[in-house]
DNA sequence: ACTTACGGTAAGTCATGTCTTACGCAAATA
DNA sequence: TATTTGCGTAAGACATGACTTACCGTAAGT
């Protein structure tokens, strides 16, 4: 849940998207992530920094190299944040439908 | 999935977070939401009509009154992007833990 | 020891986003 | 018809955010 805030914000830029979705395939260094994105390596350094706050990314070191995985703390905080709406969203839709039912039918 | 991107931008705010949750208690006017926020009502308009873009909520006449509930378009459309990686996001993790194991116990 | 490869951070630029006030339109009320 | 209430939009100020280049530290290879 402590997560769930800026793993939003996190996930709002779609070249953060793009290195989270990349590194659904399989963990990545940072240059390996670079060379497939339209910006510098320096972004990439970046945007990872922030996807790592939002707990959802982790990294290791590698020799030289760093080498960055998916992390699943961030995305279950997401979809516990989801979740908490989930079932009231169903409800609000369902009751709108038969509203406009009602409506159609008892007509002025 | 068409929402999905533009649904992250939209809960990525945390006066629009505020708007959804407090929407998920149950339909509210454009009023109603602005007292309970520290934000102008313009404001609030102007965070409606990205949730709304979003698919996040939908909006009703209501006389003079504009109502507004939260529509499960956006939240399923998130959902089922989350879950696209949910399985990934557990494995990379089941993987780095056993790796980890691995390590400690063939340490150098 | 020197060089090469890799990556994080600093500083600055430029684009986006969020807020405000001012305004105009539509529906209900007197 | 005149007034009130509720909303949306326009315009502009201000803060945030995403990118660049330049630089420095660290680990491996020669």
């Amino acid at each position: 849940m402590s997560y769930a805030n800026s793993a939003f914000s996190a996930l709002a830029d779609p070249t953060r998207r793009r290195v989270f979705e990349r590194l659904a395939l399989g963990p990545a260094a940072v240059v390996d992530l670079a060379q497939g994105l339209p910006v510098s390596r320096p972004a990439v350094s970046q945007h990872l920094k922030i996807l790592k706050e939002a707990g959802l990314v982790s990294d290791r070191p590698e020799g030289t190299r760093r080498v960055y995985q998916i992390d699943p703390k961030g995305l279950g905080a997401m979809r516990a944040w989801l979740d908490q709406f989930w079932a009231v969203a169903l409800d609000a839709y369902a009751a709108e439908v038969e509203r406009q039912e009602n409506l159609t039918q008892d007509a002025p």
